[in-house]
DNA sequence: CATCAAATGCGACTTAGTTGCATTAACAAA
DNA sequence: TTTGTTAATGCAACTAAGTCGCATTTGATG
Protein backbone atom coordinates (compact mmCIF):
# COMPACT_ATOMS: atom_id res chain seq x y z
CA UNK A 1 0.00 0.00 0.00
CA UNK A 2 2.81 2.45 -0.12
CA UNK A 3 4.90 3.95 -2.71
CA UNK A 4 7.11 1.79 -5.27
CA UNK A 5 10.49 3.47 -4.81
CA UNK A 6 11.59 0.83 -7.27
CA UNK A 7 9.48 1.54 -10.26
CA UNK A 8 10.10 5.03 -9.97
CA UNK A 9 14.16 4.74 -10.24
CA UNK A 10 13.42 2.42 -13.64
CA UNK A 11 11.54 5.61 -14.53
CA UNK A 12 13.93 8.20 -13.10
CA UNK A 13 17.20 6.00 -14.99
CA UNK A 14 15.54 6.78 -18.34
CA UNK A 15 15.17 9.81 -18.22
CA UNK A 16 11.20 9.89 -18.50
CA UNK A 17 9.42 12.01 -15.76
CA UNK A 18 7.73 9.96 -12.98
CA UNK A 19 3.62 11.35 -13.29
CA UNK A 20 0.87 10.07 -11.90
CA UNK A 21 -0.23 7.92 -14.24
CA UNK A 22 2.91 6.19 -14.99
CA UNK A 23 3.70 5.51 -11.51
CA UNK A 24 0.04 3.72 -11.21
CA UNK A 25 0.46 2.25 -14.88
CA UNK A 26 3.59 0.20 -13.95
CA UNK A 27 2.21 -0.77 -10.42
CA UNK A 28 -0.58 -1.80 -12.03
CA UNK A 29 1.85 -4.22 -14.67
CA UNK A 30 3.67 -5.34 -11.50
CA UNK A 31 0.93 -6.52 -9.14
CA UNK A 32 -0.78 -7.89 -12.29
CA UNK A 33 2.42 -10.48 -12.93
CA UNK A 34 1.32 -11.87 -16.25
CA UNK A 35 1.30 -10.22 -19.18
CA UNK A 36 -1.54 -7.57 -20.00
CA UNK A 37 -3.20 -6.10 -22.93
CA UNK A 38 -4.12 -2.33 -23.33
CA UNK A 39 -7.43 -3.16 -22.81
CA UNK A 40 -6.75 -5.58 -19.38
CA UNK A 41 -4.95 -2.76 -18.03
CA UNK A 42 -7.18 0.40 -18.94
CA UNK A 43 -9.68 -1.40 -16.74
CA UNK A 44 -7.17 -2.40 -14.14
CA UNK A 45 -6.33 1.07 -14.01
CA UNK A 46 -10.34 2.37 -14.33
CA UNK A 47 -10.60 0.64 -10.98
CA UNK A 48 -7.17 2.18 -8.96
CA UNK A 49 -8.24 3.88 -6.38
CA UNK A 50 -5.26 6.57 -6.07
CA UNK A 51 -6.48 7.13 -9.89
CA UNK A 52 -10.41 7.85 -9.21
CA UNK A 53 -11.48 11.26 -10.10
CA UNK A 54 -8.54 11.71 -11.88
CA UNK A 55 -8.71 11.66 -16.11
CA UNK A 56 -6.85 9.59 -17.94
CA UNK A 57 -7.11 8.59 -21.82
CA UNK A 58 -6.38 6.16 -24.03
CA UNK A 59 -3.81 7.72 -26.08
CA UNK A 60 -2.16 8.50 -23.30
CA UNK A 61 -2.23 4.53 -21.75
CA UNK A 62 -0.62 4.05 -25.67
CA UNK A 63 1.47 6.48 -25.58
CA UNK A 64 3.44 5.55 -22.41
CA UNK A 65 3.11 1.53 -23.42
CA UNK A 66 4.75 2.43 -26.73
CA UNK A 67 7.72 4.68 -24.88
CA UNK A 68 7.65 2.00 -21.96
CA UNK A 69 8.93 -0.42 -24.30
CA UNK A 70 10.96 1.84 -26.32
CA UNK A 71 12.84 2.39 -22.42
CA UNK A 72 12.67 -1.58 -22.05
CA UNK A 73 11.27 -1.07 -18.70
CA UNK A 74 8.30 -3.32 -20.85
CA UNK A 75 8.12 -6.54 -22.99
CA UNK A 76 5.77 -6.93 -26.16
CA UNK A 77 3.94 -10.30 -27.27
CA UNK A 78 1.08 -11.58 -28.30
CA UNK A 79 -1.42 -14.35 -28.82
CA UNK A 80 -3.24 -14.10 -32.24
CA UNK A 81 -6.09 -11.83 -30.58
CA UNK A 82 -5.81 -9.04 -32.22
CA UNK A 83 -4.26 -7.01 -29.32
CA UNK A 84 -0.19 -6.77 -27.67
CA UNK A 85 0.41 -7.81 -24.59
CA UNK A 86 2.64 -6.05 -22.68
CA UNK A 87 4.74 -7.30 -19.38
CA UNK A 88 7.27 -5.99 -17.28
CA UNK A 89 10.77 -6.36 -18.10
CA UNK A 90 12.49 -5.99 -14.31
CA UNK A 91 15.11 -8.89 -14.87
CA UNK A 92 15.78 -8.42 -18.35
CA UNK A 93 15.65 -12.07 -19.04
CA UNK A 94 14.41 -13.44 -22.59
CA UNK A 95 11.50 -15.47 -22.06
CA UNK A 96 7.60 -16.92 -23.86
CA UNK A 97 4.70 -17.52 -22.77
CA UNK A 98 1.94 -19.83 -22.60
CA UNK A 99 -1.45 -18.38 -23.37
CA UNK A 100 -4.45 -20.06 -22.15
CA UNK A 101 -7.40 -18.89 -24.60
CA UNK A 102 -10.29 -19.64 -21.80
CA UNK A 103 -8.97 -17.13 -19.31
CA UNK A 104 -7.09 -15.34 -21.30
CA UNK A 105 -3.89 -15.29 -19.31
CA UNK A 106 -0.18 -16.14 -19.97
CA UNK A 107 2.45 -17.56 -18.11
CA UNK A 108 5.61 -17.82 -18.54
CA UNK A 109 8.10 -20.37 -20.05
CA UNK A 110 11.80 -20.60 -18.97
CA UNK A 111 12.78 -22.35 -22.25
CA UNK A 112 13.73 -20.74 -25.32
CA UNK A 113 14.36 -23.83 -28.01
CA UNK A 114 14.72 -21.42 -31.80
CA UNK A 115 18.51 -21.64 -31.99
CA UNK A 116 17.99 -24.27 -34.74
CA UNK A 117 15.67 -22.27 -36.66
CA UNK A 118 17.51 -19.29 -36.70
CA UNK A 119 20.45 -20.88 -37.63
CA UNK A 120 18.41 -22.17 -40.47
CA UNK A 121 17.54 -18.65 -41.13
CA UNK A 122 21.13 -17.42 -40.93
CA UNK A 123 22.04 -20.33 -43.62
CA UNK A 124 19.55 -18.99 -45.95
CA UNK A 125 21.45 -15.67 -45.69
CA UNK A 126 18.93 -13.60 -43.43
CA UNK A 127 20.05 -11.49 -40.65
CA UNK A 128 17.57 -12.34 -37.85
CA UNK A 129 16.69 -9.32 -35.55
CA UNK A 130 14.45 -10.84 -33.98
CA UNK A 131 11.48 -13.60 -32.83
CA UNK A 132 7.96 -14.59 -31.77
CA UNK A 133 7.09 -17.37 -30.14
CA UNK A 134 4.12 -18.23 -28.22
CA UNK A 135 2.25 -21.61 -27.13
CA UNK A 136 -1.67 -21.48 -27.34
CA UNK A 137 -3.62 -23.68 -25.08
CA UNK A 138 -5.73 -24.17 -21.81
CA UNK A 139 -4.18 -23.98 -18.53
CA UNK A 140 -4.56 -26.32 -15.72
CA UNK A 141 -7.55 -24.63 -14.25
CA UNK A 142 -9.67 -24.58 -17.80
CA UNK A 143 -8.49 -27.53 -19.74
CA UNK B 1 -3.03 -18.83 -68.55
CA UNK B 2 -5.70 -21.24 -67.91
CA UNK B 3 -8.07 -22.31 -65.37
CA UNK B 4 -6.64 -24.22 -62.24
CA UNK B 5 -9.47 -27.38 -62.34
CA UNK B 6 -6.52 -28.24 -58.86
CA UNK B 7 -7.57 -25.44 -57.11
CA UNK B 8 -11.29 -25.72 -58.34
CA UNK B 9 -10.88 -29.68 -56.65
CA UNK B 10 -9.84 -28.02 -53.50
CA UNK B 11 -12.99 -25.95 -53.15
CA UNK B 12 -15.01 -28.63 -54.53
CA UNK B 13 -13.88 -30.74 -52.11
CA UNK B 14 -14.94 -28.64 -49.30
CA UNK B 15 -18.55 -28.11 -50.32
CA UNK B 16 -17.60 -24.74 -51.37
CA UNK B 17 -18.90 -22.86 -54.29
CA UNK B 18 -16.44 -21.93 -56.55
CA UNK B 19 -17.21 -18.70 -57.36
CA UNK B 20 -15.35 -15.98 -59.33
CA UNK B 21 -13.73 -14.29 -57.03
CA UNK B 22 -12.33 -17.03 -54.77
CA UNK B 23 -10.85 -18.80 -58.38
CA UNK B 24 -8.95 -15.86 -58.59
CA UNK B 25 -8.08 -15.53 -54.79
CA UNK B 26 -7.23 -19.04 -55.02
CA UNK B 27 -5.24 -18.50 -58.01
CA UNK B 28 -2.88 -15.52 -56.67
CA UNK B 29 -2.02 -17.15 -53.58
CA UNK B 30 -0.78 -20.20 -55.95
CA UNK B 31 1.51 -17.58 -57.94
CA UNK B 32 2.51 -15.14 -55.27
CA UNK B 33 4.34 -18.05 -53.47
CA UNK B 34 4.72 -16.25 -50.26
CA UNK B 35 2.22 -15.45 -47.24
CA UNK B 36 0.13 -12.38 -48.01
CA UNK B 37 -1.93 -9.68 -45.89
CA UNK B 38 -5.14 -9.39 -47.20
CA UNK B 39 -4.32 -6.19 -48.12
CA UNK B 40 -1.52 -7.25 -50.19
CA UNK B 41 -3.59 -10.11 -52.10
CA UNK B 42 -6.42 -7.47 -52.16
CA UNK B 43 -4.35 -5.06 -54.45
CA UNK B 44 -2.94 -8.11 -56.34
CA UNK B 45 -6.73 -8.93 -57.09
CA UNK B 46 -7.16 -5.08 -58.44
CA UNK B 47 -4.58 -6.01 -60.76
CA UNK B 48 -5.69 -8.92 -62.23
CA UNK B 49 -7.29 -8.92 -65.78
CA UNK B 50 -9.71 -11.55 -65.16
CA UNK B 51 -11.61 -9.43 -62.32
CA UNK B 52 -11.16 -5.76 -64.67
CA UNK B 53 -15.15 -4.69 -64.24
CA UNK B 54 -16.09 -6.50 -61.97
CA UNK B 55 -16.79 -5.34 -58.18
CA UNK B 56 -15.22 -6.79 -55.47
CA UNK B 57 -15.84 -5.81 -51.77
CA UNK B 58 -12.88 -6.14 -48.86
CA UNK B 59 -16.02 -7.63 -46.96
CA UNK B 60 -15.70 -10.32 -49.19
CA UNK B 61 -12.42 -10.76 -49.63
CA UNK B 62 -12.24 -10.97 -45.58
CA UNK B 63 -15.10 -13.43 -45.30
CA UNK B 64 -13.30 -15.69 -47.97
CA UNK B 65 -9.81 -15.57 -46.24
CA UNK B 66 -11.55 -16.59 -42.93
CA UNK B 67 -13.89 -19.97 -44.51
CA UNK B 68 -10.62 -21.06 -46.36
CA UNK B 69 -8.62 -20.84 -42.95
CA UNK B 70 -11.58 -22.86 -41.16
CA UNK B 71 -11.48 -25.47 -44.61
CA UNK B 72 -7.45 -25.72 -44.24
CA UNK B 73 -7.19 -24.58 -47.55
CA UNK B 74 -5.20 -21.55 -46.07
CA UNK B 75 -2.63 -21.08 -43.12
CA UNK B 76 -2.23 -17.95 -41.10
CA UNK B 77 0.66 -16.58 -39.08
CA UNK B 78 1.66 -12.59 -38.25
CA UNK B 79 4.85 -10.96 -37.58
CA UNK B 80 3.81 -8.12 -35.58
CA UNK B 81 2.65 -6.16 -38.41
CA UNK B 82 -0.67 -5.99 -37.26
CA UNK B 83 -2.13 -7.55 -39.93
CA UNK B 84 -2.22 -11.70 -40.33
CA UNK B 85 -0.74 -13.34 -43.32
CA UNK B 86 -2.14 -16.19 -44.98
CA UNK B 87 -0.59 -18.66 -47.69
CA UNK B 88 -1.61 -21.88 -49.43
CA UNK B 89 -1.77 -24.95 -47.42
CA UNK B 90 -1.72 -27.42 -50.62
CA UNK B 91 1.28 -30.20 -49.10
CA UNK B 92 -1.26 -29.59 -45.34
CA UNK B 93 2.93 -29.36 -44.40
CA UNK B 94 3.61 -27.79 -40.79
CA UNK B 95 6.20 -24.88 -40.99
CA UNK B 96 6.97 -21.36 -39.60
CA UNK B 97 8.49 -18.39 -41.89
CA UNK B 98 11.44 -15.44 -42.09
CA UNK B 99 10.14 -12.33 -42.24
CA UNK B 100 11.74 -9.20 -43.79
CA UNK B 101 10.86 -5.85 -42.31
CA UNK B 102 12.50 -4.19 -45.09
CA UNK B 103 10.52 -6.04 -48.21
CA UNK B 104 7.65 -7.06 -46.40
CA UNK B 105 8.04 -10.82 -47.63
CA UNK B 106 8.15 -14.15 -45.88
CA UNK B 107 10.53 -17.25 -46.67
CA UNK B 108 9.40 -20.34 -45.05
CA UNK B 109 11.75 -22.55 -42.57
CA UNK B 110 11.80 -26.40 -42.63
CA UNK B 111 12.45 -26.76 -39.32
CA UNK B 112 10.24 -26.40 -36.28
CA UNK B 113 11.61 -26.80 -33.14
CA UNK B 114 9.50 -26.18 -30.43
CA UNK B 115 9.37 -29.55 -29.00
CA UNK B 116 11.03 -28.81 -25.79
CA UNK B 117 8.86 -25.92 -25.26
CA UNK B 118 5.59 -27.60 -25.61
CA UNK B 119 7.10 -30.30 -23.50
CA UNK B 120 8.03 -27.77 -20.76
CA UNK B 121 4.29 -26.29 -20.81
CA UNK B 122 2.74 -29.82 -20.48
CA UNK B 123 4.75 -30.25 -17.63
CA UNK B 124 3.29 -26.93 -16.21
CA UNK B 125 -0.26 -28.95 -16.45
CA UNK B 126 -1.12 -26.77 -19.56
CA UNK B 127 -2.56 -28.54 -22.95
CA UNK B 128 -1.09 -27.03 -25.92
CA UNK B 129 -3.37 -26.61 -28.97
CA UNK B 130 -1.56 -24.25 -30.70
CA UNK B 131 2.00 -22.69 -31.44
CA UNK B 132 3.23 -19.53 -33.25
CA UNK B 133 6.86 -18.73 -33.95
CA UNK B 134 8.36 -16.07 -36.37
CA UNK B 135 11.91 -14.96 -37.06
CA UNK B 136 11.80 -11.15 -37.84
CA UNK B 137 14.72 -9.75 -39.85
CA UNK B 138 16.40 -8.76 -43.32
CA UNK B 139 16.35 -10.95 -45.94
CA UNK B 140 19.63 -11.66 -48.52
CA UNK B 141 18.58 -8.89 -50.57
CA UNK B 142 17.71 -6.27 -48.05
CA UNK B 143 20.70 -6.95 -45.42
C1' DC C 1 8.78 30.14 -7.42
C1' DA C 2 9.50 30.81 -12.38
C1' DT C 3 10.51 28.33 -16.41
C1' DC C 4 10.24 25.04 -20.14
C1' DA C 5 10.13 20.69 -22.13
C1' DA C 6 7.78 16.61 -21.50
C1' DA C 7 3.34 14.56 -20.64
C1' DT C 8 -1.57 14.71 -20.91
C1' DG C 9 -6.59 15.19 -22.58
C1' DC C 10 -9.34 15.69 -26.30
C1' DG C 11 -10.93 14.75 -30.72
C1' DA C 12 -10.41 13.22 -35.14
C1' DC C 13 -8.40 9.74 -37.81
C1' DT C 14 -6.42 5.17 -39.59
C1' DT C 15 -6.14 0.29 -40.27
C1' DA C 16 -7.82 -4.41 -39.71
C1' DG C 17 -11.60 -6.82 -39.50
C1' DT C 18 -16.87 -7.79 -38.63
C1' DT C 19 -21.91 -7.78 -39.26
C1' DG C 20 -26.79 -7.13 -40.99
C1' DC C 21 -29.33 -7.00 -44.89
C1' DA C 22 -30.94 -6.98 -49.52
C1' DT C 23 -29.41 -8.77 -53.98
C1' DT C 24 -27.05 -11.99 -56.98
C1' DA C 25 -25.03 -16.01 -58.64
C1' DA C 26 -23.82 -21.25 -58.20
C1' DC C 27 -25.42 -25.56 -58.56
C1' DA C 28 -28.82 -29.28 -58.43
C1' DA C 29 -33.04 -31.08 -59.74
C1' DA C 30 -36.81 -31.18 -62.91
C1' DT D 1 -33.11 -24.91 -70.18
C1' DT D 2 -35.63 -23.21 -66.91
C1' DT D 3 -36.48 -23.13 -61.98
C1' DG D 4 -35.64 -23.13 -57.05
C1' DT D 5 -32.76 -23.01 -53.07
C1' DT D 6 -28.91 -21.67 -50.60
C1' DA D 7 -24.52 -19.89 -50.44
C1' DA D 8 -21.93 -15.88 -51.73
C1' DT D 9 -21.61 -11.09 -52.65
C1' DG D 10 -21.91 -5.79 -52.40
C1' DC D 11 -22.88 -2.19 -49.62
C1' DA D 12 -22.87 0.41 -45.62
C1' DA D 13 -22.35 0.92 -41.01
C1' DC D 14 -19.78 -0.59 -37.15
C1' DT D 15 -16.02 -2.22 -33.71
C1' DA D 16 -11.40 -2.60 -31.80
C1' DA D 17 -6.64 -1.34 -31.69
C1' DG D 18 -3.81 2.16 -32.20
C1' DT D 19 -2.06 6.93 -33.91
C1' DC D 20 -1.67 12.01 -34.38
C1' DG D 21 -2.09 17.11 -34.04
C1' DC D 22 -2.86 20.55 -30.93
C1' DA D 23 -3.84 23.21 -26.93
C1' DT D 24 -3.24 22.77 -21.94
C1' DT D 25 -1.11 21.01 -17.79
C1' DT D 26 2.45 19.22 -14.92
C1' DG D 27 6.89 17.66 -13.28
C1' DA D 28 11.86 18.57 -12.89
C1' DT D 29 15.42 22.10 -12.68
C1' DG D 30 17.56 26.29 -11.64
Amino acid sequence: MKDSPDLDNLLADTGLKITVFRRELLEAFRTARAPQSAAQIFTALLKNKRLKGSKFDRATLFRNLKTLVEKNILNTTEFGTGAAFYCLNHDHHHHHHVYCIQCETAKPLAVCAVGPMIEQAQRLGFKVLNHRMELIGLCPECR
